[in-house]
DNA sequence: CACCTAGCAA
DNA sequence: CTTCATGCTAGGTG
């Protein structure tokens, strides 16, 4: 392509051409191997890593198919240095495997005899080999199976692990037919997996995580142990699981802090597994306690780090890890790859939105400026408080309440961070005329179910929500969210977020998501940072200022 | 035993 | 960069 939309440059950063017709497409050709590090208005920066590439290895595309994309949307000639870097990084991948040998257990085996003697003389693999079998191959210590992968990921040659399963404890389990069957993406999903025996799949919020997990327990048809972050996931799993699958109340156990059962499919939470007394962890019986065939980890994204401690040496069993958005903020995606496994599928949010499972949505920033006497506060005060000070300033409260008027037909959710700005809200939307009722940590659960049932009946138009959105998923749908302030600039937050909105719509009406920021201040970066991962699915915010919303006839 | 609350961890 | 929400545990009550 002569003037194509994407500019590679040699320090492995491209930069795509927002407004140009061929972005989209280049968009969908280069987002399985690179990652959206920045994006402004018109140029977006995408990054090439090594974990980008392994993981697009790993999925099935080869260096030339990554090498050709770059090829054919790059507007000026491929810095030849990067197309060697790129094949030779993507090559390294499966270098090494890790195998059962019949004779002699786990085995490392070098398809490259350099790279074997290379990471064998390192010394953080010392104590996890075994003696040297035949120039390609080395004994493995079985339970250093995990570490190890950690080990040599870190040393740039991740092994690709075909070791193999132990089958685990049988338990028939199978989907019901009662009149639904799996979305299209949802087998194709499950196939992936069960032809890597070990991996992650990412889907977007509300496309239906649960029913990959139950379709790849029916293919195990084994005992199972479901990680959640929270007891609600868990009687949503549960209630999903008894829904379409034909397991019976009494072979679901819960273990939590409330209850402690372990049933052939058993929903734990992390934080009972992870909590220590003394030092130790008392509840860690819970992985011996039945020979599991297959452990799901929900929400992968958000895995305590000592989790990882404990999956090293489960590296035998198979192992799900399902997410909406494959990014930590903790730099532990090295971790997920080694340890849970590499991402066997990925389906881009606007693929499922074009066919038609979850609503279209648009996104808008509105920039707002606030008045001089803040300008000059907002200057003044320790760099500690900006962000808070400029996320909550007053000059955002007309443009909430001119928002929810535009949309005076649909259902609203306002949702921020901080309690006092919620309340300040309220209190002003009351005395605009639109009584709107908060949630927070500290509803009790009844008054939250009877705001929610209010809510979802349609006889309470508008709702504030703390960041008990982030976490709870029991939580109403809504056409229009408005977002007042997040948790500085996390992207899982704004994801989350704006899934409250995706739920199709009967009539196939657009949802709206609007993200109210101060101008000039630290807000618009945060803003900015959290925009990353939905920029990375497609999703174009349109930045426009507030006084077109306060004075502009109703649109949208 | 069921239910509540405070304190703590990450 | 700091708040907020959560779940677990222990120690109370009726």
């Amino acid at each position: 392509m002569t003037n194509g939309p994407l500019i590679v440059q040699s320090d492995k950063t491209l930069l795509l051409e927002v407004d140009h017709p061929d972005a989209s497409a280049c968009r969908m050709a280069i987002a399985p191997f690179a990652e959206l590090e920045r994006s402004p208005e018109h140029m977006h920066t995408y990054r090439l890593t090594p974990l980008g590439l392994w993981n697009a290895r790993a999925a099935g595309h080869d260096a030339e198919g990554v090498v050709d994309a770059l090829l054919r949307f790059s507007r000026y000639p491929v810095p030849h240095s990067l197309l060697v870097d790129v094949a030779e990084t993507m090559d390294r991948y499966g270098r090494l495997q890790l195998l059962n040998d019949p004779a002699h257990g786990l085995v490392l085996r070098g398809l490259d005899r350099a790279v074997l003697v290379e990471v064998a003389k390192s010394k953080k693999v010392a104590g996890m080999l075994g003696a040297q079998l035949d120039p390609d191959t080395i004994a493995v210590h079985g339970s250093e199976r995990g570490h190890l992968k950690q080990v040599l990921l870190k040393l740039g040659w991740p092994a690709e692990d075909l070791a193999g399963y132990v089958d685990g404890e049988a338990h028939p389990i199978a989907l019901r037919q009662n009149g639904w069957q799996l979305r299209s993406y949802q087998r194709e999903a499950v196939e992936h997996f069960q032809a890597g025996g070990s991996g992650v799949v990412v889907l977007p919020c509300g496309a239906g995580k649960t029913l990959v997990g139950a379709a790849a327990m029916a293919d195990v048809s084994a005992t199972t142990l479901i990680l959640v972050t929270n007891t609600v996931a868990g009687r949503q799993w549960k209630r999903e699981l008894l829904a379409r699958t034909t397991l019976t109340e009494d072979e679901i156990g819960e273990y939590s802090g409330e209850r402690k059962e372990i049933r052939p499919v058993t929903i734990a939470t992390y934080q009972v597994l992870t909590t220590r007394r003394n030092g130790t962890f008392p509840h860690l019986n819970v992985f011996d306690a039945r020979d599991w065939g297959l452990i799901v980890y929900d929400e992968v994204h958000l895995l305590p780090a000592p989790m990882f401690r404990f999956t090293a040496d489960l590296q035998a069993r198979r192992r799900l890890g399902l997410t909406a958005t494959l990014v930590r903020e903790d730099g532990k995606e090295g971790d997920v790859f080694s340890l849970i496994g590499p991402k066997r599928y990925d389906a881009p949010w606007k693929d499922i939105e074009a066919q038609g499972w979850i609503a279209p949505a648009d996104c808008t920033e509105i920039r707002v400026t606030l008045p001089d006497a803040d300008r000059l506060a907002y200057a003044a005060i320790e760099p500690e408080e900006k962000y808070k000070f400029a996320a909550t300033a007053k000059a955002k409260l007309p443009v909430i309440e001119a928002l929810i008027q535009r949309h005076a037909d649909e259902q609203v959710l306002v949702i921020g961070a901080y309690l006092e700005q919620l309340h300040e809200i309220g209190r002003y939307l009351d005395e605009q005329g639109v009584p709107t009722p908060i949630v927070h940590g500290g509803t009790t659960n009844k008054e939250r179910e009877r705001l929610f049932d209010a809510f979802r009946a349609g006889s309470l138009r508008t709702l504030i929500l703390s960041k008990v959105g982030n976490f709870s998923i029991d939580l109403p749908e809504a056409a229009v969210a408005v977002q007042v302030s997040g948790t500085f600039g996390s992207r899982q937050e704004e994801a989350q977020r704006l899934g409250r909105v995706l739920r199709p719509k009967g009539d196939g009406r657009q949802a709206h998501f609007y993200t109210v920021v101060s101008r000039d201040t630290i807000d618009t970066e945060y803003a900015a940072h959290r925009q990353r991962f939905l920029a990375e699915q497609g999703y174009a915010y349109t930045i426009v200022d507030a006084d077109d919303v306060l004075s502009g006839p109703a649109g949208g």
